[in-house]
DNA sequence: GCCAACGTTGGC
DNA sequence: GCCAACGTTGGC
């Protein structure tokens, strides 16, 4: 099982509209890199819901439900989405600053790539973030 | 509000 | 196919 870390705008899309949902339909993704990685993504992966933005930091954990089929809001049919339901709430937040200060985590896709909306975390990172939401 | 990073578009 | 111009993302 591989783990991901999914960015949304909480006044787009928020941790909490997640939770109140069966499950979300993870759309709008219109960058190459990303839609990859949605179409590697296999149901019962685990990603992070990362608050981009407003907040920048990661709040809670989804799982994919649902693997990669063309995006209906897509009009050309080029791009993918999956649908994903909320796991769990982290503890506590963590933050994109607090990330940032752990030289282990300096490889992470989140910062070295900050403008890329769906990205893989290693078993490492992931870990060590569960862990930092832990304290 | 600014700007760095970076992806996309379009002229040549 | 190159690259300048432009648009978007997202942190600060």
């Amino acid at each position: 099982m591989n783990y991901w870390l999914l960015k949304s705008e909480p006044d787009v899309w928020s941790w909490d509209q997640q939770c109140k949902v069966k499950s979300a339909e993870w759309d709008g993704v219109r960058n190459y890199q990303a839609a990859a990685n949605l179409r590697a993504m296999r149901v019962g992966d685990e990603a992070f819901f990362y608050h981009s933005n407003i907040g920048k930091e990661i709040v809670g954990i989804v799982r994919v439900v649902k693997e990669f089929y063309t995006d209906p809001t897509d009009e050309i049919g080029k791009f993918v989405c999956v649908d994903v339901a909320a796991v769990r709430p982290l503890k506590r937040a963590v933050t994109l600053a607090e990330i940032k200060a752990k030289p282990v985590l300096s490889n992470i896709a989140l910062i070295r790539q900050s403008r890329l909306s769906v990205m893989p975390i290693t078993s490492e990172q992931w870990n060590i973030i569960l862990k930092m939401s832990d304290k």
